[in-house]
Formats: structure tokens, C-alpha cells, sequence
DNA sequence: ATCTATTAATAAAA
DNA sequence: TTTTTATTAATAGAT
């Protein structure tokens, strides 16, 4: 097709192979474009020209990865999808592991109590029995902690007002004229102190569950929560 | 280039696009093979109909593999690694929240409460509550539904009893010679009833737990749980 | 598949 | 490179 027929070997002549090279790989481009349309067909090409130069072309409903990822499949051609479907593998077993755990709280919380027997859910009892039971003696101990906390601070303010006053007080026989108002100029001092010795404990926002049995019998009844 | 020119859209006629393919995938397939020979090309092509069959075509002097990754380096669009990341992103993502649901279990469990503050052991104390108020209400509905079972099956054991022993009351007005030993003769059946009448909670392994208050405000008293 | 009338591709030249 | 054009190659439709 042309002013005469080639034989089919390689041009030697750079310019015109250089020539071919470009009407022929259009040529090629244009068929692969027009065999996809025309018979809905995926084609993916990738040409390398002899000048390290490179052309593709695939089928728009597609990508190269893909293409490539099927021929493999179809090939049987494992290279490197052991591995990925060792990660498959884990995906998926992390994934189950999740739901399993997910499972585990939702029976935990009371959610989902359908599959389980009698034995199973005095076992279940138990353990949330024996949990409620940490987490409670946990909070006690909290506000055991905060608690003297709180002690140290307020008696550290009473010493502090303490050496106030006792200084005042040597003021006053040292001037000539006593300052009268030296308290009740600072109240708020006094009040917040005393307001903490009294219901500190109501900072923790305490309050005494329906179902807590043990709050006594366990050494930490209302006025241990208070300030001596 | 034909009998007739052609519109390049899809070939409806499913006989006619098949020939179609057929003869101009060999065509561009020929192409590939005199491009590659007439300028020192190299070029790779897969083709999947849209029957899901496959073609291929790989100049000589490489093969398919190779195509790809020289693609893929003087493209420098990593084809593999972008999904590989993707995974192995969503494979962290999966074993964090492995880990969170963990922390969650054992916190619900009390073995990890070091970093929870009051709020939060308020919170998780008042849930577990809930919880477990859930889990022993299924438990004793559990207990009531089988005990309901038993009772049936006592009563219905009973009134079998009841005529036979009637029958054989009357029996022993007939005949001449009353069979004394009928009852004798069969004494498992009686017992077994009588056992399961008078004990037949324990057959769900039902034990008081030391911080079960609620036990008998339930109306679950033990003497309910006993058949009658 | 095979045959051919016809269109499409392209070799050589510009 | 791209365009031109003579010529060959590809192929649509029929068999």
C-alpha cells in the first residue's frame, strides 16, 4: 500500500524508518481505537520505538494496571499476586477478628443476647459482676486520692491564713492604729476554703447508683467523702 | 475498505461483530508484527473481547512483564505500588481499630482503667450497671421460660401416672388375682418425676452470686424457681 | 473459511 | 513533520 510494495525487514535507512515508524504507529493507534468501538473489545498497547521513545494506547472503559492485572489472572502468570493476596488474607482475618471483638462488647453491654445458653450467661454475669466491682473500687480510690488532695490544700490554706492572721495580730500591737478591716476585706479567702472542707466531695459529681449495694460495707460512706 | 465504508460505532449484530474482531484483531496484530520488524520497535498488546477472551501480542526481543515495568519507570506512574499502599493503609487502619476495640473490652473488663478520670469511670461504672442489670433479666427469663417447660413436663407426667394408676384400679377390680407389684415394678418413672418436681432448678446449675441484690425484689425467689 | 469489490493505509516524493 | 498521490493492504459483505 504505497507507491510500491516494502519487503518486511528492518529499514536501514533512519529517516524513513523514523518516517514509517510514526505512519505506521498511528496507523496501529487508530485500529486499536476503532476495534474497541466497533466490538466493544479492551486493548491496551505500549510501544517502544528504537529511540527509546514510548506510545500506548488502551481502551477508555479501562486502565493498563487493570488490563495488565487480568492478563495475569487469565495467564495464570503469578508474579507478584501471591503476595498480594497474603494481604487479602490478613485484611480479611483482621477483619473478622474485629467483628468477633465487636461481638464481645456488644455482649458485654447487654446488645446482643440471643445466642447465648444458660451457662454462658452466668459466666457473662459474673464477669460483669466481678468488672463492675474493679471499676468501682477504682473511682473509690480516685476520689480517696482527690480527696487528700483536696486535705493538704485546705490545711495549707489554714496555715497560710493562720500566719496571716498571727502577723496581723503583731501588727496591731505594733501600730498605733489597728487595721480592723484586715479580714473581712479578704472573705472570699475564708469562704472557698471553708466550702471545701465541707462538700468538697460534691466536686466529683458523686452520686449513689440504685444498684451500688457494697457502698457502705466497702468503708467509703458519705462523710468519709467529706473534709475533716 | 470494503464492499462498503463503515460508521465506527459499535457493531450490534452480535455474528458480524465477532467476524469483525476476529479479522482486524489479525489485522493489528499483523501490524504490530511488521512495525516491529520494519523499525525495531517493540511493542506489546492484550486484547480481552468482549466474550472475555484474550489475545496477546510481544515483540521478540521481550515479553510482556518487562513492557510493563519499563512502562511503569518512564512513566514513573507506579502502577502497583499505589494499590499495594491503599491496602496495606487500610490493613493499619483495620489493626487500629483492633486495638481500640481491645482497649474497650478491657476497660469494660476493669484490667485497664489507669487512664480514665472520674467522668469517665462515673460513666463506664453506670454502664456496666446497666449491663449487667440487662444480662441477668435475660438470665432469668431464660430461667423462667425453661422453668415453664419443666412444669409442663411434670404435669404431663403426673396425668400419666394418674391413669395408669387408675387403670390399674380398675384393672384390679376385674380380675381375680390383683397384680399388686405394678407399681413396684416400675418405680423410675415415679421417681424421676418426683425428682424433677422437687428439684428441677438445679438442673440449670442456678447459684445465689454474692452481690446479686436484686434477687429477690425480682420476684425470682428460690422457692420460684420451684416447681409445685 | 474464502472471495472480491471497495475502502483504508501507506511508501515515496515533495 | 506533514501533505500528496500512486499503489498496495485491509476488510465488509456475500458466499
Amino acid at each position: 500500500m504505497g507507491r510500491g510494495k516494502i519487503e518486511i525487514k528492518k529499514i536501514e535507512n533512519t529517516t524513513s524508518r523514523q518516517v514509517t515508524y510514526s505512519k505506521r504507529r498511528s496507523g496501529i493507534l487508530k485500529k486499536a481505537r476503532e476495534l474497541t468501538v466497533l466490538c466493544d473489545a479492551q486493548i491496551s498497547i505500549i510501544m517502544f520505538s528504537n529511540t527509546n521513545k514510548h506510545y500506548e494506547y488502551c481502551s477508555p472503559s479501562t486502565d493498563i494496571k487493570s488490563m495488565y492485572d487480568r492478563y495475569q489472572q487469565v495467564t495464570q502468570t503469578d508474579l507478584w499476586s501471591t503476595q498480594y493476596e497474603k494481604m487479602q488474607n490478613t485484611l480479611r482475618q483482621l477483619k473478622q477478628v474485629n467483628d468477633d471483638l465487636r461481638k464481645q462488647i456488644r455482649q458485654r453491654t447487654g446488645a446482643e443476647l440471643e445466642g447465648l445458653d444458660m451457662d454462658k450467661l452466668r459466666d457473662l454475669e459474673t464477669d460483669l459482676d466481678q468488672s463492675l466491682t474493679t471499676v468501682r473500687n477504682r473511682k473509690f480510690s480516685y476520689i480517696q486520692t482527690q480527696t487528700d488532695t483536696y486535705k493538704k490544700k485546705v490545711k495549707s490554706a489554714q496555715e497560710q491564713y493562720n500566719t496571716l492572721t498571727h502577723n496581723l495580730v503583731a501588727l496591731e500591737m505594733k501600730e498605733e492604729h489597728p487595721i480592723y478591716g484586715y479580714v473581712d476585706n479578704n472573705p472570699s479567702n475564708y469562704e472557698s476554703a471553708s466550702a471545701m472542707a465541707n462538700g468538697g466531695a460534691h466536686m466529683y459529681g458523686y452520686r449513689v447508683l440504685p444498684s451500688q449495694p457494697n457502698l457502705h460495707e466497702m468503708g467509703f460512706g458519705l462523710h468519709d467523702l467529706r473534709l475533716a
